[in-house]
DNA sequence: CGTTCCTCCTGCTAGC
DNA sequence: TGCTAGCAGGAGGAAC
């Protein structure tokens, strides 16, 4: 469930308490953690050996660190929470936790990195650093250290400068799909999963089967400013929790307890108007949404 | 090409 | 009471 929120949280976190160290070593355990990184866990570990953490940076749920190699080569790690990932900072000494599936050690004394997952949709990989392909010509400044290659393909979320509204909607504007599809592309518009898609498609009014190109520009972008509210209101919430030495994913946000309005409110009234929150199946998940506020279109786009 | 569907995985829960 | 089926869903890649 990690969505952009969450793991905002937790590069908060790792630049807090990793950034600047030096790993010394590096474990992975388990042929799943590391299978983006196409040479291996072993290579993997290898290469990490000796590194220096300049940075800890984010791109919708995607994050990397920018790693200094001994030999000056700047890389990134990139570090993706999948459905259930999470990363601790501990002592080494501390009982390792089931599921665990990597650790960092580092060249001080310091605790350790670990990569805890149950489910193994999460993972990591290193990858060289280029210029960022979705930084418009003018307007937003580049990264100081560019992008992880492998992740060029991920647009930019709407909380970061490179952010292109206009650009977003008129993408929006050409998609013969669900609006709902459209917002979970990560190719699109990253950073947003089903929880906030629910949330956001809830306070913009609009069913999220509506096709993408039949909404307005301005419904656009108030389903867009929504979405971006919704988060930030999240992190606000999240942001908090992780001044301990532990920085715990599910502990991350208070959100889910209070402050939905649909997601998993099945059956339960709309906050704006009472009518029962239904769900839906949509894309092999399940959709959240009023049926007064939000009127299913006459046909599925 | 754009769009849709399937698969990876494990813990929890509803229901027989 | 104990089993199983169903559900949770991010993202890549296959399939149409």
């Amino acid at each position: 469930m990690p969505e952009l929120p969450e793991v905002e949280v937790v590069r908060r976190g790792l630049q807090e308490h990793v950034v600047g160290r030096c790993i010394e070593t590096a474990g992975f355990f388990g042929a799943r953690v590391a299978r983006r990184h196409l040479p291996g866990p072993v290579d993997l570990a290898d290469r990490l050996h000796g590194n220096v953490i300049h940075s800890a940076e984010r791109r919708g749920k995607y994050l990397w660190l920018v790693l200094e190699a001994p030999d000056g080569h700047p890389q990134g790690l990139i570090i993706h929470l999948g459905m259930s990932g999470q990363l601790l900072v501990e002592a080494a000494s501390a009982p390792h936790e089931a599921h665990l599936h990597a650790t960092f050690d580092f060249a001080d004394d310091g605790p350790q990195l670990r990569f805890v997952d149950r489910r193994t949709f999460g993972g990591m990989a290193l990858a060289d650093l280029v210029p960022d392909p979705h930084v418009p010509s003018v307007g937003a400044a580049p990264r100081t250290w560019g992008i992880p290659e492998s992740i060029t393909h991920i647009a930019p979320d709407p909380l970061e400068p490179a952010f292109d509204q206009r650009a977003v909607i008129a993408r929006l504007k050409a998609r013969h799909t669900a609006v709902k599809r459209s917002i979970l592309d990560q190719g699109l518009i990253s950073g947003i999963g089903n929880i906030y898609a629910d949330e956001a498609l809830w306070r913009a009014q609009i069913h999220g089967e509506r096709e993408s190109a039949a909404l307005s520009k301005p419904a656009l972008g108030r389903l867009i400013g929504h979405a971006r509210d919704v988060m930030l209101e999240a992190l606000q919430h999240g942001g908090t929790s992780f001044d301990a030495l532990y920085v715990n994913v599910n502990g991350a946000s208070g959100y889910f307890d209070r402050s939905l309005n649909a997601y998993g409110r099945e059956g339960r009234p709309c906050p704006r108007c009472g009518s029962p929150i239904r769900r839906e199946a949509f894309m092999n998940r399940s959709s959240h949404s009023c049926p007064r506020c939000q009127p299913r279109p006459r046909t599925v786009g």
